[in-house]
DNA sequence: GACGAATACGTGTTGAAACACGCGGCGGAA
DNA sequence: TTCCGCCGCGTGTTTCAACACGTATTCGTC
């Protein structure tokens, strides 16, 4: 137990459990994501963009505003603002303006975006292949379970907030 | 089952429970990081900086190479030297040239270096504790498996070369 | 309806990553 | 020894992220 990430941090002594299991974490978090990054960076997407043109496209067509998506973002993004600047100089999303609130500024998903999100899709299938190969569906839940219970505490203040 | 996760991506429908856990694992990975980051900001050090003070500590008082230090680091750190540069401009770290191989840098921690980490160390005991407040020990050591067997393939290959 | 507080964006600026490149030193082969 | 390839490190440049601030709009309260 603890064999590879001994190996790979060269540590020879651990302060427990927990301490292992924080590492391990955090070296799968970062694992995952450089590997996100490796997928969609032929696209010249970074995670973040990706994951924006994902949040819009499951609003298509109505489209969302920043703090809507801001919401709804893996991590936080304190600059989406220049994110979705980047993301329509490209014409892959454009920007128009809310009539009920005229401080929001709707972000809307264009056909290139759609487009270009079909074209990663099967690479991004490929990965998520990748995953089920490594853990069966039993393991999968539990990993879920035990991340959100880490995560679990700081989410439902936000949402205590949310629901006040 | 992952209702904390729907209501923090805002999401109604999963893809199964491999995507899930992809979504849940990048999530608790930023929610640890960002946690690191609070931690380490008062003292002006951000969590890679954190890491290798953690590692040329370790290391105390013979020191690192560079790419040594590379070689221990938690997340892939393109730029270590700058990194370093940071550390050395603020005098926790000092470089020295090593005699038996003129290319490499050694890099050692000073004793302010050490006194940050000690003034530090209380605040990430604290955070230590909530881990373990959080999960108990077989749920840490669950985490771990599941992580290593993540990250293990692409590691193995790095073992694979470096044995090689 | 008017005023203060909060919200939603955008921007200027600073700091830090990522990538590619260049230099110097080491090691093996003829 | 000499040459060539590789390694280790540093740097220049560009792109991106974080923080703080300013502006416009909406909401709550009187």
């Amino acid at each position: 137990m603890g064999e590879i990430l001994k190996k790979r941090l060269v540590m020879s002594r651990f302060q427990g459990p927990h301490h292992e299991a924080t590492l391990n974490l955090l070296l799968a978090g970062a694992h995952l994501r450089s590997a996100m990054e490796r997928t969609f960076e032929e696209a010249g997407l970074t995670p973040g963009q990706y994951n924006v043109l994902r949040i819009l496209n499951g609003a298509h067509p109505q489209g969302y505003a920043r703090c809507e998506i801001a919401r709804r973002m893996i991590e936080r993004a304190p600059d989406l603002t220049r994110m979705i600047d980047r993301l329509i100089a490209r014409s892959l999303v454009e920007r128009r303006k809310c009539a009920e609130d005229a401080r929001r500024s709707m972000a809307h998903i264009t056909a290139k975006g759609r487009h270009l999100l079909a074209r990663l899709a099967p690479i991004v299938e490929a990965e998520a292949q990748t995953m089920r190969d490594t853990l069966n569906a039993s393991e999968a839940r539990e990993l879920s379970r035990l991340c959100e219970k880490i995560y679990a505490r700081s989410v439902q203040a936000e949402i205590a907030e949310d629901e006040a």
